[in-house]
RNA sequence: GGAGGGAUGGCCGAGUGGCUUAAGGCGGCGGUCUUGAAAACCGUUGACCGAGAGGUCCGGGGGUUCGAAUCCCUCUCCCUCCGCCA
């Protein structure tokens, strides 16, 4: 959420970066309505002193026996209590309009972030990795891993319906061994605290990271209940230490988590139907900063070299790309996609995205810290980035790593996980 | 699911309508003493809105009253016992 404040003392400024994002608003509105608010608030504040210095007269005349004063400023005070009640009221209204024209407004973007309306306008910031070449025409994973036996796509639409996917012995396995060995990684390289968190938030958790209230139908939603299934560990992990004030010496604070992530998929009709990469659940292990106001840019780039480091572990080809302003989401300032190659689509794919949320989030879930020594608190900087989808990890792994007789080589990193097999073959029939 | 008990400042905890400007303790910070430290003693100690005056905040929301931490309604969470359960 933006700074009502600084919104309502920048309304140009503000107007020009929200349109580079996409978002045309009325923001002389939201600036009446905030002047509206200081003059109700003053008002109330004075007559309510007055009103309660008055009204301490009351037990005091009532003592001296002066029963008929004691009454009649009982009544005055009686209408004097409705008038402030009735200017609270308005004030509650104003907050309230207010709140919802502020809470739909996304992130400003960093001055460093491209300007443009969509991907297009994306820039590339690095290559890694050579794309593999073929002396074959490589398959697209879904046909691999069918063939494999370690996919199916048929049986899960039985359970389930379409985009959701049922894996298979070692496609189980490889599944689970990736998610180790991220988790390893972050935890034993990179200095991240583990987490487990509920896999099920509450709507207070959905409005802190800005799910809600405006996206709410990407979300699933339990009936009956405030719980909506996590669209990502992001929301659970940066939300741990909502309406916390943290000592500046706790900071930064790493979280890694794995949770499988749930989303709704409303609007990507005919969008990547086929295979794993679009799914109502995929499993992914996301990274967590809470950093100081002053550090959340250099930790940008490093939770993105962090997630980098598993991609190349992985012996996977990726770019690196800064989002332009068009293409980010709602609560970024600014953002680093990873994007793996994949052979069969002969183009690089989102495999992470790595964001700085500034204080965005920070004022929406109320994360503060105090400064070293004393002074007021001040709001977090929060950071989130994928390190990495596991789906989309799996099948880069299938159809870069994969042969001209149908296997899957196992990369190096990956094979103390999976009890040293090097490479994943369909089973000799039998066995 | 049933029955009871709770939620007060960073933490513990007193407080059943005006004398609360939320007691007291712990912790933190500053000081005295000390070569230094500990102990002891003294002082200090929140958040939010507002330019300020001032106001708001005792789990959340609503109500009664001139006046609510205190009374009423409602929701959430926690604890104890019973039932069920991995």
């Amino acid at each position: 959420m933006l700074d009502l404040k600084y919104v309502s003392s920048h309304l140009d400024e503000v107007a020009k970066k929200l349109q580079e994002r996409g978002t045309q608003v009325d923001l002389a509105g939201l600036q009446a309505l905030n002047e509206r608010r200081k003059t109700l608030q003053t008002e109330i504040s004075t007559k309510r002193h007055d009103h309660q210095v008055a009204s301490k007269g009351i037990g005091a005349l009532f003592k001296e026996g002066k029963k008929d004063e004691a009454e009649s400023l009982r009544a005055e005070l009686r209408r004097e209590s409705d008038a402030i009640k009735a200017l609270e009221d308005e004030l509650k209204k104003v907050e309230d309009q207010a709140q919802e024209l502020i809470q739909i407004l996304p992130n400003l973007a960093h001055e460093s972030v491209p300007i443009g309306s969509d991907e297009s306008a994306n820039e590339e910031i690095r290559r890694v990795g050579t794309p593999p070449s073929f002396t074959f025409t490589p398959k697209p994973h879904w046909e691999i891993g069918e063939a494999l036996d370690i996919l199916d796509f048929e049986r899960a639409a039985r359970l389930a319906g379409a985009r959701f996917a049922l894996l298979k012995g070692l496609g189980a396995r490889l599944e689970r061994a990736l998610i180790q060995f991220m988790l390893d990684v972050h935890t034993k390289e990179h200095g991240y605290v583990e987490m487990l968190p509920p896999f099920l938030v509450n709507s207070a958790a959905l409005f802190g990271t800005g799910q809600l209230p405006k996206f709410e139908e990407d979300l699933f939603r339990i009936r009956e209940r405030d719980l909506y299934l996590v669209p990502t560990a992001e929301v659970p992990l940066t939300n741990i230490h909502g309406d916390e004030i943290l000592e500046a010496s706790e900071l930064p604070i790493s979280y890694t988590a794995y949770t499988p992530c749930f989303r709704s998929e409303a609007g990507s009709y005919g969008k990547d139907v086929r295979g794993l990469i679009r799914q109502h659940q995929f499993d992914k292990v996301e990274l967590v900063k809470i950093t100081d106001a002053e550090s959340s840019y250099d930790a940008l780039e490093t939770l993105t070299a962090n997630a980098e480091t598993i991609l190349q572990r992985l012996e996977l080809p990726y770019r690196v790309m800064a989002l332009s302003t068009g293409d980010m989401g709602f609560s970024a300032a600014k953002t680093y996609d990873l994007e793996v190659w994949l052979p069969s689509q002969d183009q690089y794919r989102e495999i992470s995205s790595c964001s700085n949320c500034g204080d965005f989030q920070a004022r929406r879930a109320k994360i503060r810290y105090r400064p070293e020594g004393k002074g007021k608190p001040r709001l977090c900087h929060t950071l989130n980035g994928s390190a990495l989808a596991v789906g989309r990890t799996w099948l880069a792994i299938m159809e870069n790593h994969q042969n001209a007789d149908g296997s899957v080589n196992v990369p190096e990193a990956l094979r103390p996980y999976l009890d040293g097999l090097e490479r994943i073959s369909t089973p000799v029939s039998g066995s």
